[in-house]
DNA sequence: AATTTCCGCAACCGCATAAAT
DNA sequence: CATTTATGCGGTTGCGGAAAT
């Protein structure tokens, strides 16, 4: 058998979708689209519930999804929405066409949660010589839009994010 | 070269909310 | 309105490959 293949009490397949399972599945989503998750899978041929089919699209097989290697603006953007609204992942990836909220929270658990702690002491100002410069309009515009659209803050209220660069000096975040 | 530990990622689970009956 | 069923979300797990020992 296939590794990593398993079965839950029903009989329906769990863990790692083959290529086979894959292609069933769009090629049903692509002609008839996703009417109903839960009687979806028989159409379609797969033998899977329906929460597993949903994911697997939503995550993997929707057209124009990215995979990985998150750019610098990616990993910003990630960084200033979690600053300003903490783990609204579905609300994050909106932000982010191609991505999936999945994708971006584990990007936030497995790097970014820790770039950030690392930096945490470093003050506002600080923050803002340590951001490249070319960058620091993208950040500030993003920042203010975000804060605009979620909930009508005072600018002398918005929460600026920390981000480091790993090629910038470490001159600014040697004291407190 | 063999074994263990680490780590990224895909997928699962439980719960909350929405929609249907 | 109450109950059931479907969908969406976020936390967490565990597999498998990479790195370390």
């Amino acid at each position: 058998m296939e590794k990593g293949s398993c079965c839950d009490n029903n009989g329906l397949k769990k863990g790692v979708w083959t290529k086979d399972e894959d292609n069933k599945l769009r090629a049903y989503i692509q002609r008839y689209g996703h009417w109903n998750w839960n009687l979806l899978p028989k159409f379609a041929g797969v033998s899977r519930s329906g929460k597993s089919c949903r994911l697997r699209w939503m995550n993997y097989l929707r057209p124009n999804m990215k995979h990985g290697n998150f750019t610098e603006e990616e990993d910003n953007v990630i960084i200033s929405l979690h600053n300003k609204i903490g783990n609204k992942w579905s609300t994050i990836a909106t932000r982010l066409p191609g991505r999936s909220d999945n994708e971006i929270k584990n990007r936030w658990n497995a790097h970014l949660k820790k770039r950030v702690k690392d930096n945490q002491t470093l003050s506002r100002s600080e923050h803002i010589r340590a951001l490249k410069p070319d960058l620091i309009n993208l950040e500030v515009n993003l920042v203010k839009e975000t804060n605009l659209e979620l909930q009508d803050q005072e600018e002398d209220q918005i929460i600026y994010p920390i981000v480091s660069f790993e090629s910038s000096s470490s001159s600014s975040r040697s004291f407190k």
